[in-house]
DNA sequence: AATGAATGAGTATTCATTCAT
DNA sequence: CATGAATGAATACTCATTCAT
């Protein structure tokens, strides 16, 4: 039995839409994974980007390499703006706060199953890109002496789990909330 | 039709069994939830408390139902700890960070969706419970002068949440991490 | 969004449907298998059940096991006539090559991928089960003196694998052609 | 928008690698054929090939056609071998039992869904290329003196598509003992 | 009231086939 | 004419929920 309308196949973009194809399931994951968690469906990611599900999995073999990716994407901003010159610890700050409310957030990366070993060398890529900017404000004064990159990662890490837990709720007021505590941990 | 052997089904107790039936559900999601996290099939909570599918579904009509029972008894023994004469604020989180290591934990009631007016309710009795204590220690010098029930509860909730990520690591030294950041918020 | 209408699903027998689905599961396989080879979707053995995906899984947590199942009744049909007084070879490869015909055939089996180890003690099942009538058949002249029971079981896996080749064919014509040549290699 | 570097895209030879890529088809999808059996995935037998799948489908436009070209390799190899001068019928059946462990094998066109109506021209042109061996055998009595071309053949097919049901196991132990059966039946 | 089998919708994943470049 | 990315239908499998016993 043939079918009785033609299948609204979507159109063959061709080849040269691969790097525009994943671009947009990158895109696609840091909103659904930031909206339903990290477990969401991958159809969904596949659907919001506009692209079939066989190419999700050309692109991303699984759901790790997915929110690599995306997480990618916000190292990269997170190194890039590290390396400008005037750039001081709580813009970067200001910067991760953002990406914790709506991109995929770092701790979707830490529950992904930590059954992946490229997880570590991400979270230390971002050690190295806020220690500068950490060494910085202690000097200045604006950290306490004690304070390292690492305890400040583990506050990012804090914030952007309890963050994530909150699907609904308003997320930078949550957000806020959470700096107001942890900031009298870190400042002097 | 071959005679079909009588299935080794388990046998019915009667009502009798209700009460125990209800206590080994939450005993088992407690467990179960921790290990797997709050998304953990319901059918391994059922099987872990050796009682039918059916029977959780009378006791608990949905997954949220379930959790804050589990919650609940969680509640109930930090309400019970807080009532003891010589309980001090320590004794209290040290009991929540067993808690949040080995059981159900609060951030889990909060990711269940949000979409439940109970759990407000809940935490309001955490704070209420653990009210006392953090005036008692903060009158004693062992806590910030700023310090309120609310910011000792939001610490509780980003240590929970941090902790509940990690499925696989060692829990007990992730949750040691958080407290050595967070007392620092909230000592003196 | 509700559904607008009320979902066709099947009735809901209960319990005492097992043994009975158990039953349809393996007549289904049977079929099924034998008409489009072991590798044939598990979905369409369920709906020739009239069975749901998940029984079927919960009967036969993989594709091996109910292959095995029905490989059973074959066997298990085999070892009865085996046992009944007046039978002889001829009537056992009579009816294994009904069942090669008809049903999942023995080379299924050995198809599955070798990699379980409940498959040679099936095999060796039948070939102790045709044992004593090979042993008889040589006695009786009817069989070569060097032939043995493993090269009748080697034959009946040549021709159940030819058979179950030729999806379309007149299997019962194809059986024969086989059993004309095989004969020649056994008998006298 | 990133610039994204081009794509290592393999060197497009154009028209020159047509007949090439045609002999790299049928080699590989003879290779992977054998190896895991005639449902083995087109996308592997391109790849093996080295090839884009876009030109498999234009050299072979269905999995019939590919298969059909490896066999033909076969054949072509059997009609040259029965073609030269000292050529008995052992060496012949040498040079298949050699084809049907390593490479597409008969039975494997049989399997194609019967569907074809190519099969049984390809099949006749191997029982006409061993015809004048099995005559020549049944002469010099090394050949029961009913054995036929057919007959030959259908032993072939048997021990065929008895070795390529095991995907694992030893092809060539296999073949062997099918062969020390058969060779009863055809050998005086 | 307890039990656990039955049900099928939902999701992950693979792969045949098409088609822009 | 070659390339390989894009597409989505097909299939395996899981699990929330219902319900006969």
């Amino acid at each position: 039995m043939t079918p009785v309308a033609a299948a609204p196949r979507r159109e063959n973009r061709g080849p040269s839409a691969g790097p525009e194809n994943r671009r947009a399931l990158i895109a696609a994951a840091a909103e659904v994974f930031a909206e339903k968690g990290i477990t969401a469906p991958l159809s969904a990611v596949a659907k919001r980007a506009g692209v079939g599900q066989g190419s999700l999995y050309r692109h991303f073999p699984d759901r790790t390499s997915l929110a690599l990716a995306a997480f990618e994407d916000n190292v990269a901003a997170i190194e890039a703006l590290a390396d400008e010159p005037g750039t001081d610890l709580d813009a970067l700050l200001d910067l991760i706060t953002d990406q914790m409310i709506g991109s995929v957030a770092f701790v979707s990366i830490v529950s992904l199953g930590a059954a992946d070993e490229r997880l570590p060398a991400v979270g230390q890529r971002v050690v190295d890109a806020i220690a500068p900017a950490v060494e910085q404000a202690r000097k200045a004064g604006r950290l306490r002496r004690d304070a390292t990159a690492d305890d400040v990662m583990l506050a990012i890490g804090m914030a952007s789990s309890f963050v994530a837990q909150n699907p609904g709720a308003d997320r930078r007021a949550v957000a806020e909330s959470c700096w107001a505590l942890l900031d009298r941990a870190l400042r002097p």
